[in-house]
RNA sequence: GGGCCGGUAGCUCAGUUGGCAGAGCAUCUGACUUUUAAUCAGAUGGUCGUGGGUUCGAUUCCCCCCCGGCUCACCA
């Protein structure tokens, strides 16, 4: 057996002595009717003399979060899923025996209380216990009352004790869920299909990055986890669902930091007989609405400055950015060689045969994408680092696609399809010799979907937005990690 | 993976120019029937992240390693 230190020690040894006393110390039949928000509104407008003739009992649950004991009565910090009321518990209201029971409780444990509503001397609105019961003993103390838990390595390991002690994160949590709830309704609404397709694939394919790989025991093979759902979503735009979305996670086996976390949550959506222009509109339409609803405004805070949604967000192309974020003018960015000298006087390093597009890519995450605090869409992304968008009409060196960068940050990526079969064949042939000239994250051939496109991909505009980043941007989160409720950490040393 | 910073009581943090390890909160004992970080009196609680080295003696100095944060690289 482990050795347990004093305080641990003390709680094991109460919950022998409830169980002595016939106490159940993990007891599940009370009745709770009520919620400490339900009860606190309830009465909100009732002054001292009006609640002494309210004759209500609530039945109310929660975990102690504060006591401050006068001998014979006592006050609780009572919180539950709903926020925190105070209780009040007198010996002479619940009796020598549940009072003795009471004494031994613990801030942690979780209690059952019945009572009425009072206000107290300084006015505050609290339950008096009628009856007091422990419902869960808590063997583990809580982190201290006033500086709470700070420890980022303990918040984010033991997320539940993170959600207990701190009302802001559980505050950004709900944010999140409330954020997915109106992102779903918006595109139900707007007539899209939600669907489901698959975590695991025989081609990681869809974006550029480097895949996890699993194994299949019957079927003797690796799968790869899902680097986006992106070519199986276009699948079902052949088929027939004109628009489709889902919203789930992608898996991308690169760095960690505080924007980056390896399975992260996307929203894809596709919509036929619709362009990448189309798709801008719809984003700051429908980034526009969520800001309104969580936040209240579009003009929002975000670490020490502010963003402004209102539309209509900047557009620029790549190239136009750079000139105006850098110091190459366009001459020099329509020469791959030119470019290629000012890539250097950046300090980038690059290998000598990197092709053009490739090149003001590098150049742009550089030199523009830190820049882009306000919303900014970015477009004339080059075909060479597009091998899923389609050609520009009048230029077949850039596709018709979008990025959109807020914060200094990429959230959502779009494009008007490629649906030539064609053209995607000779694409995916080109990205092979990339990987077989040694980049791991060019683009597989996938035969299948070929074949499907084929059959014919209507025009189609689709898009990508980064939920974790969106979340992060409406709850002023500096650190993805503070949106993902169990971000990846290494093991535990125990 | 590189650089910088950090790891001391359950929590938040001091500290030791190398000599028995400190506070507040929490906990325990006692007092108190209207508190709001309640108050008052007393007490308990530590392999100072792990492993080596130097030293009469290391939590402190040196080295390896582990975990975390930020940052660079990679990426969304």
């Amino acid at each position: 057996m482990e050795e347990l230190n004093e305080l641990l020690q003390q709680r094991r040894a109460k919950v022998k002595s409830y169980q002595d006393a016939g106490v159940n110390p993990f007891a599940n039949d009370f009745v709770v009717n009520h919620n400490a928000q339900q009860v606190l509104e309830a009465h909100t407008d009732d002054d001292k003399e009006t609640l002494e003739e309210v004759e209500a009992t609530y039945r109310i649950g929660g975990r102690i979060m504060a006591r401050r004991d006068f001998g014979k009565a006592a006050f609780l910090q009572l919180q539950d899923g709903s926020g925190r009321i105070q209780v009040y518990v007198a010996l002479n209201q619940v009796g020598e025996e549940a009072f003795e029971n009471f004494k031994k409780l613990d801030i942690g444990d979780i209690i059952g209380v019945s009572g009425s509503p009072f206000r107290t001397k300084t006015d505050e609105l609290s339950v008096r216990a009628a009856e007091i019961r422990l419902l869960t003993k808590s063997l583990l103390p809580l982190p201290e009352k006033w500086h709470g838990l700070t420890d980022v390595e303990i918040r984010y390991r033991q997320r539940y004790l993170d959600l207990i002690v701190n009302p802001d994160v559980r505050a950004v949590f709900r944010k999140r869920s409330q954020i997915v709830s109106l992102l779903r309704e918006y595109m139900l609404a707007s007539d899209y299909l939600e669907v489901e397709t698959p975590m695991m694939h025989q081609i990681a394919g869809g974006a550029t990055a480097k895949p996890f790989v699993t194994h299949h025991n019957t079927l003797k093979m690796d799968l790869f986890l899902r680097i986006a759902p992106e070519l199986y979503l276009k699948r079902l735009v052949v088929g027939g669902f004109d628009r489709v979305f889902e919203i789930n996670r992608n898996f991308r086996n690169e760095g960690i930091s505080i924007q980056h976390n390896p399975e992260f949550t996307m929203m894809e959506f596709y919509r036929a007989y619709a362009t990448y222009s189309d798709l801008m509109y719809f984003t700051e339409e429908l980034i526009c609405h969520l800001a309104s609803k969580v936040c209240g405004s579009l003009v929002i805070p975000y670490g020490e400055k502010e963003v402004d949604l209102t539309p209509p967000w900047d557009r620029l192309t790549l190239k136009e950015s750079i000139v105006k974020y850098g110091t190459a003018d366009m001459p020099v960015l329509e020469d791959r060689d030119q470019s290629f000298a000012y890539a250097q006087t950046l300090g980038l390093a690059l290998d000598s045969n990197i092709g053009h597009g490739k090149l003001l890519a590098e150049i742009f995450d550089e030199v523009v994408e830190p820049k882009l605090w306000q919303p900014t869409f970015i477009t004339e992304y080059p075909t060479e680092i597009s091998p899923l968008s389609r050609k520009n009409d009048q230029n077949p060196e850039v596709v018709d696609r979008f990025e959109l960068f807020i914060v200094g940050r990429e959230l959502a990526n779009a494009f008007s399809e490629l649906n030539n079969p064609l053209d995607q064949k000779e694409r995916f042939l080109q990205q092979l010799e990339e990987k077989a000239a040694g980049d791991e994250e060019a683009h597989g051939m996938d035969e299948d979907y070929i074949r499907a496109l084929e059959y014919g991909l209507p025009p189609t505009a689709g898009e990508g937005i980064g939920i974790d980043r969106l979340v992060m941007l409406l709850t002023n989160s500096a650190s993805i990690r503070d949106v993902i409720l169990f971000p990846q950490l290494r093991p535990e040393i125990s």
